[in-house]
DNA sequence: TTGCCTGTTTACTTAGAGTTAATAAAAACT
DNA sequence: AGTTTTTATTAACTCTAAGTAAACAGGCAA
């Protein structure tokens, strides 16, 4: 069962740093691997593959940047997307991060909300997650015409409700998260009540008449026919 | 069907520049493809054809120059369209660039809506040129007339009037933002009110008789017989 | 000039989407 | 069992987006 987000690889020396990020990157799905300096880093990073390597380029026994230049050195890393952590504000560190292959730089300190944006934005970019027409057994879902289909019988969705099905039946089986629903289709930066997910996970549910979200108690919510 | 309002290949080695304009670009209805060097960039333009290609002029491996002359050398490119983005204010570099037969440039930094503008204005441009007539059931669409006809009965419309049936009609059941409509029908360097689309939707509604165009609230209009 | 048409704005109304709050129900925990 | 936590279900409320009518400015023609 595929449930998460992605696979980050966080390495920076200061272990402060290192549970602010993993304690929101977790927060919004995504699985977290740690590391406190160079060698630990290109090490895990070999071992777990994951999606994103966020390096902070002041480490012991390698600096982010040296990580960075042998990753990319490597085929299975050419892919792999790399976020630099800069303590100074210094231009020519981070242009010099950025000619090594880095998609991005964070300085500190971090707000960890621009922090997951940035991550979000890479992931999203990665996902190509652009609007298609989903096709589930006898439901369709299209974004274009915002129709939803059952069984060739139209239903018409209010916004929300079908940005939040569209979202769910993205990954079929996929639990989410509240936390990541109420960023994908509200946006990280609005604020709203503990109940409106479940209120509009209601009314699909009622609409469709069908029962394809399961409640996973505790975690979230998940698309299945 | 077609569903993407053209495709665009970004070429600059800055990723700030390229998640700007990219993001601009898609929310604008554009098919996206980027590249980080004049390598990458040329490749990709003979694999994914796209209609407008972007390319900065200082980057690794080959300058947007470079990569121009060489499109410009290939039939297959005889008709793309090209923009070149400057870092510097040089009128040399600027006029050497459309020399190479690049379309327009535009110099950096980089005014998000004054990019787009210049986009869509190219893109308005091959666009006009195929007029064709629509006929959904009994309803027809003459851009060269000018001209409705409902039931072989003509309908008046006006200028704006028709222009926002056509641009609807052409792609029946597809949802339009109204940003979309405001940049196909006025252009979006005008800046028109928030009812302005309302009003014109609705004398397009009286004057057809026939509810054809259906509002998605907080979305956009789709039209649809 | 007058008068008509187009395009736009303004102001008001309306519908209904989105949210909240309150209560009930269902799990989870002791 | 009882207690706590989490979700479901309503109805009520708020507030935004779209509908509507009227008015205004500019253009063009008679």
């Amino acid at each position: 069962m595929e449930t998460t987000q992605g696979k980050v690889l966080i390495a920076d020396d200061e272990p402060d740093i290192l549970e602010i990020l993993k304690y929101n990157l977790s927060n919004e799905g995504y699985e977290v691997v740690t590391a406190r300096d160079g060698d630990e880093a290109f090490e895990k990073a070999k071992r777990t593959k994951p999606d994103l390597i966020v390096l902070d380029i002041m480490m012991p026994k390698k600096t982010g940047v040296e990580v960075c230049q042998l990753l990319r050195s490597q085929s299975a890393f050419k892919e792999t997307m790399i976020i630099f952590l800069t303590a100074v504000n210094d231009e020519s560190t981070q242009i010099k991060g950025l000619e090594t292959g880095a998609d991005d730089y964070v300085s500190k300190p971090i707000s960890p909300k621009v922090f997951m944006s940035r991550v979000n934005a890479l992931f999203r970019r990665i996902n190509k997650a652009e609007a298609k027409v989903l096709k589930i057994e006898n439901l369709t879902i299209d974004p274009e015409r915002f129709l939803v289909t059952l069984d060739n019988k139209e239903i018409i969705l209010a916004k929300k409700e079908f940005e939040l099905l569209y979202l769910l039946a993205l990954k079929p089986g996929r639990v989410f998260l509240r936390n990541e629903i109420l960023n994908q289709v509200w946006g990280n930066d609005v604020i709203v009540g503990d109940r409106t997910i479940d209120v509009h996970i209601r009314k699909i549910r009622q609409k469709l008449g069908v029962d394809c979200i399961t409640t996973v108690k505790g975690v979230g919510y998940k698309f299945e026919l």
